[in-house]
Parts: C-alpha cells; sequence; structure tokens
DNA sequence: ATGTGAG
DNA sequence: ACTCACATA
C-alpha cells in the first residue's frame, strides 16, 4: 500500500470527527515530531469511531475515555462552524504542505522531510535537483513518485503474476507462489503486488542458512534477467522490496517478495492477505479461544500464559478450524 | 547500537 | 504491533 493516509473509516456515524482527528494526529506525528499529541489524536478519533451514536457536543464526548477538554473544546467548535481554524492554519502553512508532500515519496519519513525543508527543499522539483540528498531507496521514490501512486488494474496484477509463476516454476518446480493483499481478497485495483514463496527445502527447524539466503537473490536475479525487476530497494534474506514494469507502456510497480518456511505459509498468506481489520478481529478471537496468532504461527496459551508448541497447519482452513472461527474466502475478508 | 522507514 | 532491511556511527 502507498504511504497516503487511508482517512475514512466506512459509514462511520461520528466520520468528520474521526477525519479531522486523524488529520492533527498526522500533523503531530509529521510536522511537530510529538508522538504524545500524535497517539492522544488516534486515541480520541479511534473511541470516537467505535461510539454507536453520533456526538452531539464536545461534554458528551467528554464523557469518552481518551478525550479530554482541548478536544472536546475542538469538537464544539467543529460542530458550530463546521471546520477547525488550527487545522485551516495548518494547511495554509508552508512549511507543513511541504512536509506531508514530501513524506509521500517512498523512504522519506517525517524526519527526512524535516531535515530537507530546514534547507530550503520544498517541492518535488527542488528534490529532483539534491538527489545526493538522498538514500538509494529515495532515489528509486523519487524518480517513480508519480507511477507508485497510481492504482494497478487487477489485470494488469494478472499477468505479472503470470511472468512470476512461469519464470520461476521453470527454474524449480517445487516452488510455491502467491499474490496476496487486495489482489489477493478480490480487488479490482491494487496499491502493490505483495508476493509470498515457499519451497520444500525451506523448514523453520532446519534453517539452512546459505541455502535460504541464496534463494531470494537467485529469484531476484531470475525475474530481472526476464526483464520483469526493474528495480531493488531492499534484499535481505527473506524480504525483497523492489519494482517491476510488464513493459514500455506499463508504469513501474511496486513489488514485494516474501520467502517463508513451508509450515508457516499459511499463517503467512493469512496476515498478508488482511484486511488488517479483519487480521485484527481474527487475532482477538484466536485469544479468546486460547491461541495466539501472528505471521508465523498458530500457537495455544497454556495455562501459564506462554504460548505453546506451533499447532500443525496444512492449509489456511487448519488455521479457522483450530479456533473455531467460520472460514471466510479471501474475498470476504472486508 | 541506534534511528529511520516500510508494510 | 511487530518485524525486516537500510544507513550511520
Amino acid at each position: 500500500m502507498s504511504k497516503r493516509k487511508t482517512p475514512s473509516n466506512e459509514s462511520n456515524i461520528n466520520h468528520e470527527f474521526c477525519e479531522f482527528l486523524t488529520e492533527l494526529a498526522d500533523y503531530e506525528k509529521n510536522v511537530t515530531r510529538d508522538i504524545y499529541k500524535h497517539s492522544a489524536y488516534r486515541k480520541a478519533a479511534s473511541v470516537l469511531a467505535s461510539h454507536p451514536t453520533r456526538i452531539k457536543s464536545g461534554d458528551e464526548a467528554q464523557m469518552l475515555k481518551g478525550i479530554g477538554k482541548k478536544i472536546a473544546k475542538k469538537i464544539d467548535e467543529f460542530i458550530q462552524t463546521g471546520k477547525l481554524r488550527k487545522l485551516e492554519n495548518i494547511h495554509s502553512d508552508s512549511t507543513n504542505t511541504a512536509i506531508n508532500l514530501l513524506t509521500r515519496v517512498s523512504g522519506i519519513g517525517p524526519a527526512k522531510a524535516h531535515s530537507l525543508v530546514n534547507e530550503g527543499i520544498m517541492t518535488i522539483e527542488d528534490l529532483r535537483k539534491h538527489t545526493d540528498k538522498l538514500t538509494h531507496h529515495q532515489v528509486i521514490g523519487l524518480r517513480y513518485f508519480e507511477d507508485f501512486e497510481k492504482k494497478i488494474p487487477r489485470n494488469e496484477v494478472e499477468q505479472i503474476e503470470k511472468i512470476i509463476i512461469k519464470e520461476l516454476k521453470d527454474a524449480d518446480p517445487d516452488f510455491k507462489i502467491t499474490i496476496c493483499g487486495s489482489y489477493r481478497r478480490g480487488k479490482t485495483e491494487s496499491g502493490d503486488i505483495d508476493t509470498l514463496i515457499t519451497h520444500p527445502s525451506l523448514t523453520s527447524d532446519k534453517v539452512d542458512k546459505k541455502h535460504k539466503n541464496n534463494m531470494l537473490k537467485n529469484i531476484v536475479a531470475t525475474l530481472e534477467k526476464c526483464g520483469l525487476v526493474t528495480e531493488t530497494l531492499s534484499l535481505g534474506e527473506t524480504k525483497f522490496m523492489g519494482a517491476c514494469k510488464l513493459d514500455s507502456d506499463h508504469p513501474t510497480r511496486r513489488l514485494d517478495i516474501r520467502l517463508t518456511p513451508q509450515d508457516q505459509y499459511y499463517c503467512s498468506i493469512l496476515y498478508f492477505t488482511g484486511s488488517d481489520i479483519f487480521n485484527k478481529d481474527m487475532r482477538a478471537h484466536a485469544l479468546e479461544n486460547g491461541f495466539t496468532l501472528n505471521e508465523y504461527t498458530l500457537r495455544p496459551i497454556g495455562s501459564t500464559g506462554v504460548p505453546g508448541e506451533p499447532v500443525e497447519i496444512h492449509s489456511e482452513e487448519d488455521i479457522f478450524d483450530s479456533i473455531d472461527f467460520p472460514f471466510k474466502k479471501p474475498e470476504e475478508r472486508g
């Protein structure tokens, strides 16, 4: 997914309040770098998001945990005037807007954006004149600034998927390959391409580090050789982040590849298919049934509270069954 | 080691 | 929330 904040939670009755609180939260994180205010606004937004009725006044809001005098006052101002002066001021301040803009470049976070603005670099055009101040990741993020914000049509992901499968299965038919994320949930567009790969020779007990280490590098080399992978942002033993391009008349797309041991493959697929909200729900349900579920394993929690040995998993359904959670197809995990 | 950033 | 990879020190 791109860095653009997902502003609005679907049809939430206090949606407008959540929106301005989230904007204030982002401002505190990116511009003032005050993580306490940042989390205070986030907490307030999240408590309002799950509040069942429309808030009528600041006083009413202040009853809720996580909303104090200051936020209550802002809610009153918003109810009365339909806007917030603090937010209007933020929007009209060029330093703030520059920091928010630079932060949209992949690899540039609040700290880097701040230091660039301090040096007078305010626009993407300015940045293109000063690539010597950037890391490799940031240079690539800048080069494909426009491309990386474009959505990827489903049909294009399908074509990229075909190439990845063909190239890797030609090299070794034992590879198992799944594209996760919103693509797997059946969406018509995706923000990036999140690929999971495993191989029978990879298990978490026999950590054959040399073999594993070369395996992902070899995968990337294969995809570079056929012309699909065009850039590398980072490449370790288990995770590749980079870019690919279908052909000269398609944009450059963000591509991630993760290599996982076979016994952890389904927990990984589940995790990276999402959605985030679905994952949260499912992990909560696992806990209620005495299990802990993460990106790697499902483990029972003993009476002492310490997680036991991982449950053996041979499919996604196994995970649902083990925690007594009704199976949902990827398209239903919204 | 520590900080930054991505997802 | 948590993990991985990177850059800098």
